[in-house]
DNA sequence: ATTAAAGTTTACAGATCGGTACATTTATTT
DNA sequence: AAATAAATGTACCGATCTGTAAACTTTAAT
């Protein structure tokens, strides 16, 4: 029934935080962007903080729900959703708003360990990697399934390839830094047994 | 025969900005860790961002200086020496100052394509590459020069797996990343038909 | 010893920071 | 229509931000 203002606050902050950086960005700047009130924004949140929170739990969701169903609609096999998983990083990477992970940026500003914020970055990378091991324990080699240790190996393989793709990508190093990685992941799954041909 | 107040600044001030971040480190906390007064941070460099961007040129040259460095103490053979790489970056992912990589945050907080700061960190991710091919371009497959678009492949694939290893050693995902990454690398070598065995 | 450079302290400017008080207006509910 | 909740504008707090001015002290070279 209420579209409510606090949600539409957060999305709009998600814009300015990702464009714009979360130390660089104050509230006076989110009162001009967003057009709601400081004193609006502090009914909703205690602090800048816990705004940020709000903001980085909508944006886990956010991509997560796109990333995996994006995945599903490119490829129903096992092997192939594998290699989708980088076609769909491709995607994001191309998209025009791309600047990013901004989980990794929000890790670099807020390193504290015990920053919850910084938490909440880590358990969407662990969330990120739950989803992949997914795919991957649904592959098989020589019509067996794959051993859940090699399953478990690779997935760390596939999350250090797409990690390093998106912060390449972001820092302007590599433009095919989403083929790059598919690539590496496919001579990954051979070099496991894994070669895609046939069923 | 001066020690120069300018290089003890940068020095310090990487300290700072490495532990804290930049946009969120003052230049009154700078006055306050160094000891050194505003006024002659002021005469040595005309804003902020330049010293940022002095900070960020000594980080460049004392990483990679400390890193190929430390390659060349492990291993003298060039498989020995591609894979001595993930050696290195385990040992600094194990040293206790380790913060994940000052450039990947630097460009976390500076992401405007036109900033100098951005563009210094672009700079630094590419000497890198080129630092790792030539070790790549030095490798054999079965007694032959590897083909250079081989090698430039590889190189990018092993820029992927490092970046990633920082970045999720950084977030606390995971605590073997680098070890992760050089399996991921062995596995790509053997793609190639480069075994590492035999002379 | 003189001089000039380099460093210092103190104080400040003007803007912005995160966050609040208060009185007012707009919506929603009964 | 009355009552309640939600959002508003404005003005402000004290602290901090980058950067500067001016006068003073240390250092080093001639």
């Amino acid at each position: 029934m209420r579209p409510s203002k606090r949600d539409e606050l957060v999305q709009e902050a998600l814009k300015v935080f990702y464009q714009n950086g979360f130390t660089a960005t104050g509230m006076d700047l989110l009162v001009k962007k967003t057009g709601i009130s400081k004193t609006s924004m502090y009914k909703h949140f205690r602090t800048k903080d816990d705004l940020i929170l709000a903001v980085l739990r909508l944006r886990d969701e956010q991509l997560r729900n796109w990333f995996f169903r994006r995945v599903e609609e490119l490829a129903t096999r096992p092997i192939e959703q594998v290699l989708a998983i980088f076609e769909v990083l491709d995607e994001w990477f191309e998209q025009p708003e791309f600047q990013g992970c901004m989980f990794i940026k929000a890790s670099s500003e807020f390193q504290c360990a015990d920053d919850p914020i910084y938490s909440q970055c880590t358990e969407h990378k662990k969330l990120m990697h739950s989803s992949i091991l997914k795919y991957v324990l649904a592959l098989e080699t020589d019509g067996e399934a794959i051993p859940s240790d090699v399953a478990e190996k690779l997935t760390e393989q596939f999350m250090l390839l797409m990690e390093g793709a998106t912060v390449l990508k972001h820092m302007g190093v590599s433009n095919s830094a989403a083929q790059d990685a598919k690539l590496a992941a496919v001579s990954l799954l051979q070099g496991n047994g894994i070669c895609g041909y046939d069923a």
